[in-house]
RNA sequence: GUCGGCAUAGCUCAGCUGGUUAGAGUAUCACCUUGACAUGGUGGGGGUCCUUGGUUCGAGUCCAAGUGUCGACACCA
């Protein structure tokens, strides 16, 4: 056979994947053994891979490599996400571009722009996932909206309904004025800000003379005054907002505000008098101490209104533009209109000073450059007590385990402080929320019209419901307006009935129902991932989810912890009654290898595919594992996947050479001899270090375990030990059991490598021998025999063999000695009888053409010593004397201040009482092997 | 602000319950091309284990404080 000289993945990679593909060899059925299950975290849909889904799904991919080798059933789900925001963004805006406004469409045909754009862009990723060598069960490819988990989904809506975990609330939420939709409490990211502090003056209403002025300084009052009037100042960093003021507020106990107590101030430009409240919440400290209130749009400033009973007056609308509540700048966007009034605050002298201030303002996750809005909204809500505690508990006892272990910390710190969780979105593309209204004629019973429409607001949610919404009924006490109702149900026709019983209106119809517009989070749907793929909540107990269920390894990203990782134990609780995965293996982001995050902006960010162009999947693969120890931050550098590269090099190469070998059958040499012997116990140590390194989750040394087992030990030492020698040009032909032996070591090795490469492995696994069709390198077992202690001290002895080939080899580089020229070792003072292990190893490696033991050395040779024993190497008219000399004294030099230590602490009697015997025995041996080899040294500058 | 992680060779990192002269990969330097591979071979150099104090016969490892750095959470008018 014919062989390139470099490997070139691009000739074997497709290849073998649809090799894989062809013959079914990633899919998984349950049967009688023992399954591990991988989840995939679902990529976007419209996704493109990036270098977080290469790190994340290499490594998903070596654990199922992994474990279908070790003879599991192994199984990795493919699937993506619907991404509610960031897919519904991206469709808003193509059909912007198109002219076309989202609200200019209905609901039907929106979502028919949406699932075109979905099914042109979707799974893109999935096709990439399949250059990087991904074997995922195709056939099992899910998505969050597909029918099994779109119903999965809303079934369990209406089960955490029924169950009262779920309910409607008027709220402050986060709203994302650009997407125009509430979001998550961790969908909201704070980026620190260079702004502005406002101080505005709020004059006291009617004070023109303060009787007590001088009283109320000396008891710390800060009194403002101008020919206009007293004042109070208000710092704040949204001076748009003033529009929304219902109150000012000071903390009772601030001696500098209270002359402000039980007065009324007038809002700036606005000229609506507000009462100044009081409340503790008022941090003394900060700024003049004086608050103004908005309770429309500041999460605090609603709580205070709800306590004070201030008036809500929601000055902005829906995106963030001026709404009509307002008195001034109507319909002008906020970030305009904060300009606008600081200039008109300025000009009308309303405006004390302006000051320089960072804070942070909280951003969309999905719009980066659009600031949330604090809004008030009817949302639907999870309550999370129960489920925060049903998670806790299997990470706190112990069943699940998550790599690096310090997550755990992380976890539970949110569960312990968690907040309900906002499930409902302003989107179209989701999953449309399951909850059915009905008009009905509501009543409320009050004495008077304010009264009635406050109560009659509360009662319907219905903050736009006016005045003239409300009839009053005869009796003068009850008040009527309509009001809708709800029942929550899978389905319209499920629906119906319940919306009958419930309005005891046996005649309702299909049409009065009209269902909710909004859709649910997209973490509602991912949170089921692990049961509903297996449609474990539409069948609990189908044989599908029994098997599989609870999944194996998770591999994902710390980011998501809280939105999706919690969230699936939760879920998984809730619905199997147990975890849903055994460990979770949490990666770290990757960074270029300056450390900083990949940007388009920075344009540090490689193409995925076009590195696997260029260095090969398996070479990419291994350049993301070297530098990716669990949880880490990895610094991509793509230096890293050239060395991946030259270590598929480096394989082919290593093949070429084996295959090349002719085959005779002569007797086995004794170097070769000794090198298997070496050899097979070596790999059977390594393979238990592989164990280790794969039972802890520490991928990274288990490739590099690999890595020096195969460059090291099989290529540096192994195969130059057996190679055969060379005459008239040519190589001899090698013996059969050498070459037997080393057929079946490279086997075991590709094995040990392939979960990392696996096309380059399986490239050579079909050459190494005749293999059957549809056979793989991916089903066969990697037994390895446990390794022994007679394994043990022959891979020690090799050591010191090692030690010895090295110490000649630099005899030679020092003094200039080619490599063809033969030397002879000596063995000083040792015992004639005793053979040296490895000699004839030694002899090859070191090209020595005799290994003889003399009483003394000759004198004009280089010695060196390894372990006590002192070898030396004649070098007749080689040898440099002085060279010689000073290497002897510097090396004696470093013995003694050795020596010196070892005696210094052997000499402290506090160390000998109360050191363990074993540690003190350590220290004589060091001792007298350091005097032994001082001695030798001695003599060998002496002989010289 | 609260809590947590980390700090070891130029770089990226191992170093377990304290006990040989602190390791690996990479980079770097020198030498080496007829014989698998220059995407290679052989050999070498390179460390005040962040600082200070403590515990101990003994500290990279344990404790405390400090410095630096990263992260989570909270508040921020």
């Amino acid at each position: 056979m014919e062989l390139a000289s470099k490997y070139n993945p691009s000739d074997v990679e497709g290849k073998w994947y649809q090799y894989w593909l062809d013959n079914k060899l990633f899919s998984s059925k349950p049967d009688g053994r023992e399954p591990y299950t991988i989840v995939i975290p679902p990529p976007n849909v419209t996704g493109v891979l990036h270098m977080g889904h290469m790190l994340n799904n290499t490594i998903q991919d070596i654990l199922i490599r992994r474990a279908r080798m070790q003879g599991k059933n192994a199984l990795w789900v493919p699937g993506t996400d619907h991404a509610s925001i960031a897919t519904e963004a991206k469709v808003v805006k193509k059909l912007a571009a198109e002219g076309i406004k989202k609200h200019d469409l209905t609901r039907e045909q929106f979502l028919e722009h949406a699932w075109a754009w979905t099914h042109e862009h979707g799974g893109i990723i999935l096709k990439q996932l399949r250059r990087l060598g991904a074997s995922c069960d195709w056939d099992r490819t899910a998505f969050t909206m597909d029918d099994v988990r779109s119903e999965s989904v809303t079934r369990v809506f209406v089960d955490l309904y029924r169950k009262g975990y779920i309910y409607r609330d008027l709220r402050m939420v986060n709203w994302d004025p650009k997407a125009l939709t509430a979001l998550s409490t961790e969908e909201v990211i704070y980026k620190e800000e260079k702004s502005h502090l406002f101080h505005l003056k709020y004059y006291v209403e009617g004070l023109t003379t303060l009787d007590n002025e001088q009283q109320l300084l000396d008891e710390g009052n800060t009194i403002h005054r101008d020919d206009r009037g007293y004042y109070a100042v208000v710092a704040t960093t949204r001076p748009e907002t003033i529009m929304g003021d219902t109150a000012m507020c000071i903390n009772p106990k601030d001696p500098k505000n209270q002359w402000l107590k039980g007065r009324k101030v007038i809002v700036p430009l606005v000229g609506r008098v507000i009462p100044v409240i009081e409340d503790r919440y008022v941090d003394i400290e900060f700024g003049t101490g004086c608050l103004k209130v908005t309770p429309a749009h500041d999460v605090n400033d609603y709580m205070l209104g709800k306590t004070h009973n201030l008036e809500t007056i929601d000055i902005f609308n829906a995106d963030a533009t001026i709404s009509d509540e307002s008195p001034l700048y109507v319909g002008m966007d906020r970030m305009d209109c904060r300009r606008q009034i600081a200039k008109d605050l300025e000009a009308a002298g309303l405006m004390e000073r302006v000051e320089d201030y960072t804070n942070k303002v909280g951003y969309s996750e999905r719009n980066p450059d659009t600031a949330i809005e604090p809004r008030l909204s009817l949302q639907w809500f999870l309550r999370m007590q129960h489920f925060a505690e049903i998670a806790l508990r299997p990470v706190m006892e112990g069943e699940m385990h998550f790599y690096p272990q310090k997550y755990v910390n992380t976890y539970k710190n949110w569960l312990e402080n968690i907040q309900d969780w906002c499930i409902s979105r302003q989107l179209w593309w989701g999953h449309r929320i399951p909850a059915f209204f009905y008009p009905v004629i509501a009543t409320v019973t009050a004495a008077d019209a304010k009264e009635a429409l406050k109560l009659a607001r509360e009662k319907s949610f219905n903050r736009d419901l006016k005045a003239s919404d409300l009839r009053r009924a005869d009796d003068g006490d009850t008040w009527t307006f309509d009001m809708e109702e709800f029942v929550v149900a899978p389905s319209l026709d499920e629906a119906l009935p319940l919306a009958r019983q419930q309005s005891g209106r046996p005649d309702m119809q299909a049409a009065d129902l009209r269902q909710d517009e909004d859709a649910l989070d997209t973490w509602f749907s991912s949170w089921l991932w692990p049961v509903s793929l297996f449609d474990g909540i539409r069948q609990p107990g189908n044989a599908e989810i029994s098997y599989y269920y609870p999944t194996s390894d998770l591999v994902t990203g710390p980011d998501i912890i809280f939105f999706w990782v919690a969230r699936m134990i939760m879920a998984g609780e809730e619905y199997m009654h147990t975890f849903p995965f055994k460990n979770v293996y949490f990666t770290g982001i990757v960074r270029d290898k300056l450390g900083r995050k990949m940007s388009k902006s920075l344009g540090n960010s490689p193409d995925p595919i076009d590195l696997i162009d260029r260095f090969g999947a398996d070479g990419v693969r291994m350049g993301m594992m070297l530098s990716a120890p669990a949880g880490n931050d990895i610094l991509f550098d793509e230096a890293l996947c050239e060395q991946g590269r030259n270590f598929n090099n480096k394989i082919w190469n290593a093949f070429r050479l084996v295959k090349g070998w002719d085959v005779a059958d002569t007797p086995q040499p004794e170097a070769a001899q000794q090198a298997t012997q070496w050899f097979a116990a070596k790999l059977r140590i390594a393979a238990e270090e592989l164990a280790d390194d794969f039972a802890k989750y520490r991928l990274s040394e288990a490739l590099m375990t690999v890595y020096r087992l195969f460059w090291d030990d099989f290529c540096s030492w192994y195969l130059e030990m057996v190679k055969p020698a060379y005459a008239d040009g040519k190589p001899l032909p090698m013996d059969r059991a050498t070459y037997d032996a080393t057929l079946a070591f490279f086997d075991t090795l590709l094995k040990m490598l392939h979960p990392f490469m696996p096309f380059i492995t399986e490239e050579l696994w079909q050459a190494l021998y005749d293999r059957q069709p549809g056979e793989s390198i991916m089903h066969a077992q990697l037994n390895v025999e446990p390794a022994t202690d007679a394994d043990r001290d022959r891979v020690a002895a090799f050591d010191e063999a090692a030690q010895i080939i090295a110490a000649v080899r630099n005899t030679r580089t020092q003094r200039n000695i080619p490599p063809r020229q033969a030397l002879t070792l000596n063995i000083v003072g040792g015992d004639a009888a005793k053979e040296l292990p490895f000699a004839q190893a030694i002899a090859k490696m070191a090209n020595l053409d005799a290994i003889e033991t003399v009483a003394t050395k000759a004198p004009a040779s280089a010695s060196f010593l390894v372990g006590t024993t002192e070898y030396a190497v004649p070098l007749g008219a080689l040898i440099d004397v002085d060279a010689e000399r000073a290497k002897l004294q510097a090396e004696l030099q470093r013995l003694e201040a050795f020596l010196q230590g070892i005696a210094k602490k052997l000499q402290n009697e506090r160390f000998v009482s109360n050191a363990p015997a074993a540690v003190v025995e350590m220290e004589r041996k060091k001792q007298a092997d350091a005097e032994q080899k001082i001695a030798a040294i001695r003599e060998a500058i002496a002989a010289l």
